[in-house]
DNA sequence: ACCTGAACACCGTTCAAGT
DNA sequence: ACCTGAACACCGTTCAAGT
């Protein structure tokens, strides 16, 4: 992906220095899936922030209108990309798999979050818009199953699933390395601690995903 | 704030079609608090992709310049929005009044609902990093305190604590209109309702805020 | 100290033109 | 159909200069 000079071909007609022209029609090794992984790889290096239409381009070496043949827009790059690493933690194939329904909602929410721990600029895209794309829709339709076959009463299994879902979002902007982090702590700054002791206490984390049992129980056992 | 002529004064040598260029000096008028309210018009009129620092200026009627004296840069701006925002909900007020601990915090979940609910600009703001500010600390320290109230163990009042505001945040996303509305029904139309039953299914909603009573069952019990 | 105006290095998006 | 290159209307931020 990343500038495989296939068919730019011989240039007799170009000085060393100049960055060579390339050719215009199609290149063939082009495709949605290809871009998308440019523009993970961007994420992942460069942030959220740093996601632009113009750096996933250069990044799979073409140029940024280029874009434009696979993409509406730059939103639906960004969701593209979301939806393919949802995709990618296999979620549904969790929930469909053994134990009960319990232990494996909790295997779901150690996946996701083992999975976007070192991943800031992953997370902040997950967590900056509502997921959308085929694999957000399967994810969230094995969640809904799972949770009726858990026994919870039709009316609650939609409330189940997003206060499950937006838990682990929440828990994850609060634990793992966010992009605005720098104001966060030009905030903390100008504070007194003696005036927040609770919120400045140091607090044991024994639990990898502290409060997903507490979650857990208040699902559970609702009737 | 909008365009006060205050100090401009007369210009004699002017012509009547020219947009009359702005002294210089210190102005007097223009304040962080100011500034900010200007910045909470336009986020709710032009939603938060429409929060610009130059349009901020313009609302405010000075140049985009002037307010780095105000401001570190514009994630600044952007935070000191959300903190005034939650500021003037008084959820800190809500939480200190009368009433047993679960109606105080489902009575503060209802209040930034409705605060919300008609704010899809402010909403995604507030969603789209940690809150940060004064404000902010000391609502999250008086939840910290009302839970510490009603019996939760010290250990797990954190926990309690980001669960319910993410609740809040999630539940908001998925239920107040959403900038990035657009997009989602983009991937919703590509989608075979047949292969998604319990995600497609209308669902009644009874509750104007469901999951609360839920989730507030399993945050309170637990023991 | 406070504010302006010009300038810089970006950005998403459009469009005509080439292959 | 696919891609380029130029162009347009933005954007945040810097900096010297005026008051």
């Amino acid at each position: 992906m990343t500038h495989p000079p296939t068919n730019t071909g011989p240039d007799p007609e170009r000085t060393p220095t100049q960055p060579r022209p390339r050719r215009r029609g199609p290149r063939g090794d082009l495709d949605r899936a290809g871009l998308v992984a440019a523009a993970t790889r961007v994420v992942d290096t460069q942030g959220l922030t740093g996601l632009t239409l113009r750096k996933v381009a250069t990044e799979a070496g073409v140029t940024p209108t280029a874009l434009y043949t696979y993409f509406v827009d730059m939103a639906d790059v960004a969701n593209a990309v979301g939806d393919a690493f949802l995709g990618s933690l296999g979620l549904p194939g969790i929930l469909t798999g053994p134990g009960t329904p319990r232990v494996r909602l909790r295997a779901v929410l150690d996946r996701a979050h083992s999975a976007l721990m070192d991943r800031p600029g992953m997370l902040a895209l997950i967590a900056s818009r509502p997921l959308a794309g085929p694999h957000s829709f399967a994810f969230n339709e094995a969640l809904l199953r799972t949770l009726t076959e858990a026994g919870l009463p039709p009316e609650r299994v939609r409330a189940g699933a997003y206060v499950l879902t937006c838990f682990l979002l929440g828990h994850l902007a609060t634990t793992a390395p966010h992009e605005s982090g720098a104001a966060l702590e030009r905030a903390r700054e100008g504070l007194d601690p003696a005036d927040y002791p609770l919120s400045f206490a140091p607090v044991p984390i024994d639990d990898p995903l502290p409060g997903a049992e507490l979650l857990l129980d208040g699902i559970l056992n609702a009737r």
